[in-house]
DNA sequence: AGCACGCCGACT
DNA sequence: GTCGGCGTGCTC
């Protein structure tokens, strides 16, 4: 008869920012609402004991109650008066959990965050009320009465006219309580005001008006005629290491500003130090807020409060920033939009620059990648015309590039040259050594040496927790990198008893004894995830190095990152193979990002700068091309190869993982999801394809059993869908119970 | 988080 | 005797 469901109920968030009610309530929807709430809706619903109004989310409809149904009440109404910003970022929650999967109670709670509520901090005063003729004799009294804390605070208020309320408190020793009971009676006033946690106390501000130079000139002016004519978009700068991209920023800051708009600025989260920071805000000081994941709970508090009573003009942050609750969004930056930061790691697994494109697309806001090494996706887009193309070519001030030049580590070898460190590299570094400048080695990857294995069976030492070998570590201690697990040392093989088991490869720790060794007296820093694991180490370490207190800073890619150093004439890659080597689709983007970057650290002051990149594998595009600085010569060849295999960006990928914590349920799991993906679209002409399903690269990690399905498909649609239609079924079905499913669209790395 | 209920100290 | 402190516990 087509007789509908008699009862609709909705799945509600009342209120994200506290963590004691972050769960799902349901309320039946009256038939008046029935064509007006959706998900994501933001409903009014009666709540508690005393049905007191609350605001909620809509995250899912249903027509069958899963709570008694006699205690469920009634949707009260649709709010149609949260901030505009807070609807905005419901419908970006809505694009994310599309998208990138998950819960919509995951997206809301990454779009907005629970803002875990910190008493603002206050600063206060307390003025006298009483005239001095009718103080003298209460002092009096209280003095006579022994009300000595009281006494005191009255007669500091006689002697200084205003006391501030911490001088009260603590000096005076007068609780805060007898304070306010006091002022009630009518003998003093305390006023207060929210103090701001400032992060960035007594900078100076700079005012002098920024000057461009032709390139940045023409960038700026393009930004203009574009806005002119209405045109707002999506622009990539493109610009070599040291081209001034900061500055490119700043002005067009000072435009969005001027205009009386907001902007956000995204920078990787590793280079988000007090530097970087330090150049916005010295241009647009108390308008800043920044957002970073080891501020406090209350600086951060207080940054997103700023950011909603529009305090804020500017937000600076990690990824995350990009849920700012600015209200009228004129601009979002990417800076080293290539960077990995910028995808989630936890789900929804989105990445910055899409969900970028999708805020600024709702807000009406232009966005700006930043680059000297744009992800291949990009940049094939910027060539296209779909994104605004903004090149700077040379580096500002006139500064040269750095002349690099690839050393063959197999000739090194046949030489008979065991050493780390090529002739070549040698050479240059006692010259700089000798002239008292400054050096950076380079090499991704910490710990000693790279794996440990038995000489006499070849096992080779792996974590009892995870799918990867163990790293040696020179204090004699094994770590896995992935979980962390520590473990001494046994020179005894467990498989064969032999004596010779032996530590191989290349790690930070064997490069820092080898500079000790061949380089004595030279002052070596050495920074990775090791060293700096203590809260202040990294800016200590790159503190010391700019006051020129060592001599060479050896690092994993974070001192690749972001920091200037003009008296650094000399960069040295140590193995430039060792990224080319992740088996994956991308390992020759991130090879040349990272020597890109590296070089780029070289000459940055007025003398001409040297890398030295070693490598096994001299003729790879992308070592040639870093050694070229040639971003152009990298593309040509790595945009045939995508093409070739039909890698992004000219197909998209989605990932699927299936975890558990027993490895026969994840294997089933897989044949079966693999199973009810071909069924599902044994009809289809066009299927999206799927790759091997099987165990992921790593199998295990922290005893969990991984196996991935990987799809494939040229519109990006099709993989959506396909996700829409799983997911549910995953999540509902008997047979899944216990395993947890995860999907990655356009994942960064495969796994 | 709110707001109830609920059980012990100093005051009209 | 009561007013009121804030310690648990629940909210569809």
């Amino acid at each position: 008869m087509g007789e509908e469901k008699k009862i609709k109920y909705a799945d509600v968030i009342i209120d994200i920012s506290h963590e004691a009610l972050d769960r799902v309530f349901q309320y039946r929807v009256p038939f008046s609402l029935w064509e007006k709430v959706e998900t994501g809706s933001c409903v009014i619903v009666p709540f508690g004991r005393t049905n007191r109004k609350r605001k909620g989310y809509v995250i899912a409809l249903k027509d069958q109650p899963d709570y008694d149904d006699q205690k469920i009440k009634d949707l009260d109404s649709i709010d149609e008066t949260g901030l505009p910003v807070e609807r905005q970022l419901i419908k970006v929650a809505a694009f994310l959990r599309r998208q990138y999967g998950g819960s919509m109670s995951q997206a809301l709670r990454t779009v907005m965050p629970v803002r875990s509520k910190v008493k603002p901090r206050m600063e206060g005063w307390i003025d006298l009320v009483l005239t001095r003729e009718e103080a003298g004799p209460l002092l009096k009294v209280w003095e006579k009465k022994h009300y000595k804390a009281r006494a005191r605070l009255l007669k500091r208020l006689l002697e200084e006219g205003r006391v501030s309320k911490s001088a009260a408190v603590k000096e005076c020793g007068l609780p805060l309580k007898e304070i306010r009971r006091l002022e009630d009676k009518g003998i003093w006033t305390l006023t207060e005001k929210i103090a701001w946690r400032d992060p960035f106390p007594g900078l100076a501000r700079e005012t002098r008006p920024i000057v461009l130079n032709e390139d940045q000139e023409r960038i700026l002016q393009d930004y203009w005629d574009k806005r002119k004519k209405g045109q707002r978009g999506v622009h990539l700068l493109h610009g070599v290491t040291g081209s001034g991209k900061t500055e490119v920023y700043l002005a067009l800051i000072e435009e969005v500003l001027a205009a009386g708009q907001q902007a956000i600025v995204l920078i990787p989260e590793i280079s988000l130090t007090y530097q970087t920071v330090r150049r916005f805000y010295e241009r647009f000081g108390g308008k800043i807020a920044v957002i970073h994941s080891r501020m406090s709970k209350g600086e951060r508090y207080d940054a997103t409060e700023r950011i909603i009573r529009g305090e804020a003009d500017l937000v600076i942050g990690a990824r995350s920033a990009l849920f700012a609750p600015v209200k009228n969004l004129g601009m979002i930056i990417i800076d080293e939009e290539h960077d990995g930061a910028y995808k989630s790691e936890t789900t929804p697994k989105y990445h910055a620059r899409e969900t970028a494109i999708f805020r600024a697309g709702l807000a009406g806001a232009d966005l700006v990648l930043g680059s000297a090494t744009p992800l291949v996706e990009t940049y094939a887009r910027a060539l296209t015309g779909e994104y605004g193309l903004w090149t700077l070519a040379r580096r500002a001030g006139g500064a040269l590039l750095p002349e690099s030049q690839i050393v063959d580590l197999r000739e090194e070898f046949k030489q008979g040259n065991r050493s780390i460190f090529s002739q070549e590299l040698k050479a240059k570094m006692v010259d700089r050594l000798e002239k008292k400048e400054k050096i950076m080695l380079f090499l991704n990857r910490r710990g000693y040496a790279g794996f440990v294995s038995c000489r006499s069976c070849g096992q080779v030492v792996t974590c009892p927790h995870c799918d990867v070998s163990m790293t040696y570590h020179r204090d004699g201690s094994l770590r896995c990198h992935y979980c962390g697990y520590e473990t001494p040392f046994h020179k005894i093989c467990s498989v064969c008893g032999s004596p010779h088991v032996a530590a191989f490869g290349l790690g930070t720790e064997k490069v820092e004894a080898a500079l000790f060794r061949e380089f004595p007296g030279a002052r070596v820093l050495r920074m990775d995830t090791d060293t700096t694991r203590k809260k202040n180490a990294y800016r200590e370490i790159l503190d010391t190095f700019s006051k020129g207190e060592a001599d060479i800073l050896l690092g994993t890619q974070m001192i690749v990152k972001g920091h200037d150093f003009p008296d650094v004439t000399l960069v040295g890659v140590l193995a430039a193979d060792l990224s080319l080597f992740g088996s994956d689709f991308r390992s020759g983007e991130r090879t040349f990002q990272l020597l890109c970057q590296a070089a780029g650290r070289a000459g940055r002051g007025d003398r001409r700068g040297e890398v030295v990149i070693q490598t096994y594998s001299p003729d790879h595009y992308a070592v040639k091309a870093a050694a070229k600085q040639s971003y152009e010569d990298f593309f040509r060849e790595e945009y045939s190869f995508r093409r070739l295999m039909n890698y992004p960006p000219c197909a998209h990928m989605m990932m699927l993982l299936i975890q558990s914590d027993d490895q026969e349920t994840a294997g089933l799991a897989v044949g079966r999801v693999e199973k009810m993906i071909r069924q599902s679209q044994d009809k289809e002409t066009d299927p999206v394809q799927l790759l091997n399903p099987g165990p992921a690269r790593v199998g295990k990690i922290r005893d969990q059993y991984r196996q991935v399905v990987y799809m494939k498909h040229r519109d990006p649609e099709r993989l959506i869908d396909l996700k829409e239609r799983l997911e549910p079924v995953l999540e509902s079905h008997p047979l899944f119970g216990g395993i947890l499913f995860q999907f990655d669209f356009d994942p960064m790395s495969l796994n």
